[in-house]
DNA sequence: CTGGGGACGGGGCCC
DNA sequence: CGGGCCCCGTCCCCA
């Protein structure tokens, strides 16, 4: 039984999907293209098998980080100390160049002052600073005050990791990485041959090879192999959806039908 | 046309 | 840091 199911908050603020990309990327590196021929066959008793093709992991070299430039920044008044305003704000993860975009010490400037960027305090030494910095519930923003940045909104937001495969960019190593699977796609069905860019979903596209459904519906006798389509079918259940038309309140189990409606008669703006 | 299922992808979080 | 998992979401297809 799934540990956690449909326990979670519904919101839904996120980002929008782009389907464009994805089907790019797909086009570009998949099953199409796949040396059949070197499959692993039947004798290879693990469906799961990942099969890396690692030399696209050369390119996750952080891409260099070039002086901050203070207008391309979010302008923000209250600079660092506007905490709450951008609660996900990448600064904390400046810490991952590892003082790549730092200058050079200043020769006058001898003694080790901590300087904390988000509430100006400053500490002789890093473990007070690092206690401190508990208090702000953030990784390190606070830099020795020999570099000290003149202004405070110099605190860098920028996505320091490029992909080389297409313009994506993200403020971590690990991030990139997840991300660069879906160019490499390191996960390959022995089955088919499709490809996949993490295990557990060549997992679940494994699941319709052998018709294994282990998501069951408590309501009904349906059973599931993929959690999302369990999630989308609960909703079939519920007598007011989770999808809501702004205009006539009628609800949807899913967005896509939602659309759907707003695209036919009812509410052609909402 | 609508509702629903199938298959799949991405980011985030936790261990 | 990497793997596994969760949640959210999309597109396609079919009844």
């Amino acid at each position: 039984m799934p540990r956690s199911f449909l326990v979670k908050k519904y919101f839904s603020n996120k980002k929008p999907y782009h389907r464009e990309s994805q089907l790019e990327s797909q086009t570009a590196f998949v099953p199409e293209s796949f040396p059949r021929a070197e499959l692993p066959t039947q004798n290879n008793s693990s469906a799961l098998t990942c099969y890396p093709s690692n030399p696209f992991y050369m390119d996750l070299l952080p891409a260099p980080i070039s002086p901050v430039d203070p207008v391309s920044l979010p302008s923000s008044p209250l600079g660092p100390l506007d905490l709450s305003s951008s609660p996900s704000s990448s600064s904390g993860e400046e810490e991952e160049d590892g003082g790549r975009s730092s200058d050079p010490p200043s020769p006058d400037v001898l003694q080790s002052v901590y300087y904390c960027l988000h509430c100006s305090k400053s500490y002789s030494s890093l473990s007070a600073l690092s206690h401190h910095q508990t208090s702000h519930k953030q990784p390190s923003h606070c830099v020795p005050l020999h570099q000290k940045p003149a202004l405070p909104t110099e605190v860098s937001t920028r996505p320091a990791f490029h992909c080389k495969h297409c313009p994506k960019e993200y403020n971590s190593l690990g991030a990139l990485k997840m991300h660069i699977r879906s160019h490499t796609l390191p996960c390959v069905c022995p089955t088919c041959g499709k490809a996949f860019s993490r295990p557990w979903l060549l997992r679940g596209h494994i699941r319709t090879h052998t018709g294994e459904r282990p998501f069951a519906c408590q309501h009904c006798n349906r059973a599931f192999a993929d959690r999302s389509n369990l999630r989308a079918h609960l909703q079939t259940h519920s007598e007011v959806k989770k999808y809501q038309c702004g205009s006539c309140s009628r609800t949807f189990s899913r967005m896509s039908l939602l659309h759907k409606h707003n695209l036919s008669r009812c509410c052609p703006a909402s």
